[in-house]
DNA sequence: GTGAAAGCGCTAACAC
DNA sequence: GTGTTAGCGCTTTCAC
């Protein structure tokens, strides 16, 4: 089989390599290679030249300890089943396409010793930025943040006190708007269904918000159910089934998030029952499934791609201003989409 | 407000100053910190005791470029939009976490100069392995990636040549292996429903298996129907009401994936349509979602988290052993599952 | 068990 | 426009 010619990588080559094999000093070679300084065309072309035909690849590893500029981004989230995390890191990747910063992501699992132990991980690569997930940390977690002397940007969530920048939406708010707009349709008789995650912060916010509304108007949650694992579809289906053996006179069901949502809509109308007539449905996040949906559900948007992006441009913009700037603190205001499985007002 | 007190990490820390603080040389620090050589326990715990109170946290930049070891993991996938490849990285992570390999995400849109480019910027950091998903890539792509010095594991496809080593399965099978399932229960007049995306080589090799055995029976695809972006559940109702408009007598649905399959069960029932009797439906992937779903949709999974999984043992092994072992090429065999969407043999 | 010296492959800073 | 020098913060190697 003849070997295609080409370039040859197999030798870790080095700039002096590239030096060499053009007669120009490792100092000019790196410039062009970086774009910057002053350079002559045609040096520039012939460096050019032999380091594609070598195959040489830089070291960044090297560039970024001489440098001192790594040009990385850290991304913190708990999860990558939740379709939620994807959606946030197509927003960051969006805005850093723009820039020399590259996202690298790390999983915490909800866990907050994990994510202590993956924001140490992360700034041991001294990035440009960290973008993380939430407000509840561990105090050394927060403590190390703190003093990374990088900008960290907490997202998805603004109720509480940030380390430094936070954006996102107030899932306190996002509960107490839900409940309002439940409320304002004539609902009365409510059942919630949920995960089973006391790590999970924003539900327990949401919920908060939603029950504070509710006991204000001097009621309260009727039913509630909890779920963990598995299809959350299919999850949906199965506790809306329990709820409504439990208490069968519920008009409104509040799931804590879409996905278990649509499989309480499918179970609804297979079953007969009158949505919204007899009974009411409302989600959280605004997934792009709805859409698909025999009725759209009831939903608060959760703006996970603009808060990705929103976050990585202010990294971004740290990067190129004076570090004078204070602290930024983005809320987003989604507003209730009623869609089909509320009755009107 | 009183401060509360903790490690300062404002100064970046280096060795030398965990050094001085303690009475020990660098050496002896990098050592405790590494937990290499022997060091007394002494000594060990004097360091230990100072670098947290200082908070201090070590450069990976520098570590990495003095030991020529990054333990970083390049993970280049088309998209994260789709569900499948975050899946497919959770696979990965499971594996990686059991090893002191860290996965680097970098997302190609499908477009091969893209592509490069990520495998370019990957392989600068000088990583333990790469994987990319796919078989397709470009000359150049090939030639980085064939001289790179490190493992390479090409992964979800198994149909063409390897650059070295290969996780996946053979989608020109599942294709074929779909339309015998299908025309063993006597379906005869079939609809096609896909992406438009002609650099997506997975499902052209699967449209192609399928097509073949087809033609093998002297039967050809009767109608097709191709979208793009928006709601795959959306996208799916909206291309089954079209096909049947086209084709009234079509007496199966293929859909490229189970999210467009699952729109057209949901308006095929919708709207009376007898299923599996009248109508037969088929997906591909497997997702979990399928579980939620009023009938179960025939589909052949995927085994997105298995695949990535062994493609980050593969990197892990060729860490610890002696790196003579020939290029594996692993090929994972799905079953048909037929669900409730087509009738029984 | 501990330390000293010599780099890893680049780039900042300055000289020419 | 181009070259020289001196590191970046660690780890390797070898001496003690």
């Amino acid at each position: 089989m003849a070997q295609r010619s080409g370039p040859d990588y197999r030798h870790k080559l080095t700039l002096r390599d590239v030096s060499e094999a053009s007669g120009v000093s490792e100092m000019t070679v790196s410039r062009v290679l970086r774009n910057s300084g002053d350079v002559s065309e045609k040096t520039r072309a012939k460096v050019l030249e032999v380091a594609r035909t070598l195959g040489y690849v830089p070291n960044k590893i090297a560039g970024a300890l001489a440098s001192n500029r790594v040009n990385l981004v850290g991304v913190i989230i708990p999860s990558l089943s939740n379709m939620v995390f994807p959606e946030v890191l197509m927003g960051i990747s969006r805005v850093l396409d723009e820039t020399p910063l590259q996202p690298v992501v790390g999983v915490t699992g909800y866990e907050p010793e994990k994510e202590e132990q993956v924001i140490f991980e992360m700034l041991s690569w001294r990035p440009s930025g960290l973008i993380v997930a939430g407000l509840e940390h561990t105090d050394a977690a927060k403590a190390m943040m703190r003093n990374a002397g990088v900008p960290i940007v907490e997202i998805m969530d603004v109720d509480g006190e940030p380390v430094d920048a936070c954006v996102g939406i107030s899932h306190e708010r996002a509960g107490r708007e839900t409940a309002r707009e439940i409320l304002a349709r004539g609902y009365r008789k409510i059942g919630f269904l949920g995960t089973k995650m006391p790590l999970d912060h924003r539900a327990r916010k949401r919920f908060e918000g939603f029950s504070s509304v509710l006991k204000d108007e001097g009621l309260s949650i009727v039913a509630e159910e909890y779920y963990s694992g598995g299809s959350a579809l299919a999850k949906g289906r199965e506790m809306t089934q329990a709820i409504l053996a439990k208490a069968p006179d519920l008009d409104f069901l509040y799931f804590s998030n879409d996905m278990i949502g649509a499989g309480g809509l499918l179970y609804c109308l297979e079953i007969g029952i009158d949505v919204p007539g007899q009974l009411g449905l409302a989600g959280f996040n605004g997934v792009d499934l709805i859409d698909g949906l025999p009725r759209r559900l009831a939903t608060l948007d959760s703006c996970r791609a603009e808060i990705g992006a929103r976050a990585a441009e202010l990294i971004a913009a740290a990067e190129t201003t004076p570090k004078d700037a204070s602290p930024q603190r983005i809320e987003i205001s989604p507003i209730f989409a009623p869609g089909d499985t509320v009755r009107p007002k």
